[in-house]
RNA sequence: GGCCCCUUCGUCUAGCCUGGUCCAGGACACUAGGUUUUCAUCCUAGUAACACGGGUUCAAAUCCCGUAGGGGUCACCA
């Protein structure tokens, strides 16, 4: 009888020395569908051989995103491995090879050596073959006696019976060696499955660097000498590179009204784009089911993913792309559960809102359903509704007010009696208050009296429907800031 | 620079392995028109690509070679 194949074991090792960002993402999705769809097993483990850079904030901030995204690794229950804590496994595996006469020392380090040829065969890229004389014998033990990277992963892929390795096209190269280390220590290889890089619009690879880049390009633009709790001597070396802390650069773009470009997973969440839609948008960047789908879920992705649709070429992460499927999973929504979710991301990131809005939060919310793309958009689109304009667009009011004699003014006067006695303040009602001035004055188009009302509510001449925006403003509010339109305005 | 990898509309991509059904399909973006009280939504239509040069073949986006461009890697980082 034929050996069963071992069972799928797939993981995601990241380094805890930062924010997860999108890349990492979706080499984790790749690993956990690939799982998933053969019925295997998602590990997660955490590679902090860098002692000096890896952190346990950083290991909570990446499960923290791990899990908004909908992502958890099976081993999470029994706590997660860190190859800190399991020097012992190297150090065994290092006598190992020592003994059969693999190794030497250099300096203090460990040295593998190399030699050989070494071929084998990625899922994405087919059969590599490297000439030994272009292998160089690398460090496996370093002198402070923490194991390199190419140990530790070897020996705890192998512990973790880990069947197969998915990660970044950056790993190629180091494949070989990792191959000739499977080899010596008499363990299966795994297969290895290296997917493309994600790139900037601009062609650059998209890293965690980007964002110091931004600020630090802005602020030297700008002249900045000073930045709002930044030590100076912290901010100069930031200026000069030194360091790419991503405080500084958030109170650089504080301080300059910039937006600093999203990288992390939690950028993403924090402009108002949920799990399932990044997810969605990123398992197409470099993988595609065939046929011409493209909107799908998770589950989806736990049927149908697999390694021979995953493209060999880089990708650009395509930022109008991603808004589009945003506002598409908005638009699906009920009106409930968008006015719920928007309640939530609002509490969380702009309360003023929920404050100001009170019990009118969901007209506010039903108001921008089809203006959205991400969870922020109606903070800024509907701004005027908790900030009454404190200028008026030039263009807007000469088109809607001073036209033909101030037409629009005496309008919004009118406009303003008939409201001033109104008594069911809802969107319904007013609509009608309006339609019914409209008949009354036999204009050929309510945008006579609607964009005039515009001007003096929000400062400009764009607002959702002229009914809900009225009722969401409330009467008074709306009586005040048409007086002070016509104060200001006429002349 | 050495070694390795990649190259279809502006972008993500289907098609390439198993040449003909591809004067190349979809999506995003863009443009035009329609619906509409503004914006948006929605509907319709449209522009737009096989990097280049050689082969092989009756026939090439698809196979082969070369050139150019892009990316990766060459750490006691992962």
């Amino acid at each position: 009888m034929p050996a069963s194949p071992p069972p799928v074991v797939t993981r995601f090792a990241p380094s805890p020395t930062g924010e997860l960002h999108v890349g990492g993402a979706r080499t984790a999705l790749f690993s956990w569908a690939y799982a998933r769809r053969h019925g295997g097993q998602f590990l997660l483990r955490f590679e902090d051989t860098d002692q000096k850079r890896s952190s346990k904030q950083a290991e909570q901030n990446i499960l923290r995103d791990l899990h908004w995204l909908g992502l958890t690794g099976d081993n999470e229950g029994e706590g997660i491995p860190r190859q800190s804590e399991r020097l012992d496994l190297y150090h065994a595996a290092l006598a190992k090879l020592k003994d059969a006469g693999h190794t030497y020392e250099d300096n203090g380090a460990v040295r593998f050596k190399m030699g050989q040829d070494v071929s084998f065969t990625d899922a994405v890229y087919g059969d590599v073959t490297v000439p030994g004389a272009d292998l160089e014998d690398f460090v496996i033990q370093k002198a402070d006696g923490f194991p390199t990277f190419h140990l530790a992963v070897v020996v705890d892929d192998a512990d973790m019976h880990v069947t197969h390795v998915i990660r970044g096209q950056e790993h190629l190269a180091n494949t070989p060696k990792h191959a000739a280390l499977y080899d010596a220590l008499g363990k299966p290889r795994p297969v290895w499955c290296h997917t493309p890089s994600i790139m900037n619009p601009d062609g650059s690879k998209m890293s965690k660097r980007d964002k110091a880049k931004a600020a630090r390009k802005a602020a030297q633009d700008a002249t900045l000498s000073q930045v709002q709790d930044v030590d100076q001597a912290d901010l100069a070396a930031f200026l000069s590179k030194d360091n790419d802390s991503n405080d500084i650069a958030a109170a650089i773009a504080t301080q300059l009204g910039l937006q600093l470009p999203e990288i992390n997973v939690a950028d993403f969440q924090h402009s108002g784009y949920t799990p399932a839609v990044l997810l969605n948008y990123l398992a197409l960047l470099g993988w595609n089911p065939g046929d011409d789908v493209e909107r799908f879920d998770l589950d989806f992705l736990a049927q149908h993913f697999d390694f021979d649709r995953i493209g060999k070429s880089n990708s650009k992460f395509d930022r109008d792309k991603l808004a589009a499927f945003s506002q598409d999973t908005i638009l699906k929504l009920s009106p409930e559960q968008w006015a719920t979710n928007l309640q939530a991301h609002f509490k969380d990131r702009f309360p003023a809102y929920v404050e100001k809005l009170g019990a009118n939060f969901p007209v506010f919310a039903a108001a921008y359903q089809e203006r959205s793309k991400t969870l922020n958009d109606p903070s800024v689109l509907g701004r005027f509704f908790v900030e009454a304009p404190t200028q008026y667009n030039a263009k807007a009011v000469k088109k809607n007010l001073n036209k033909n004699e101030g037409e629009g003014l005496k309008n919004l006067q009118s406009l303003r009696d008939l409201l001033a006695q109104q008594t069911d303040w809802t969107a319904q009602p007013l609509h009608a208050v309006i339609d019914g001035a409209w008949e009354a004055l036999g204009g050929k188009n309510m945008g006579a009296l609607a964009q005039p009302l515009r001007v003096a509510l929000t400062g400009a001449a764009v607002s959702p429907e002229i009914g809900p925006t009225l009722e969401i403003l409330g009467q008074t509010e709306t009586l005040a800031r048409i007086d002070a339109c016509l104060l200001h305005c006429g002349s």
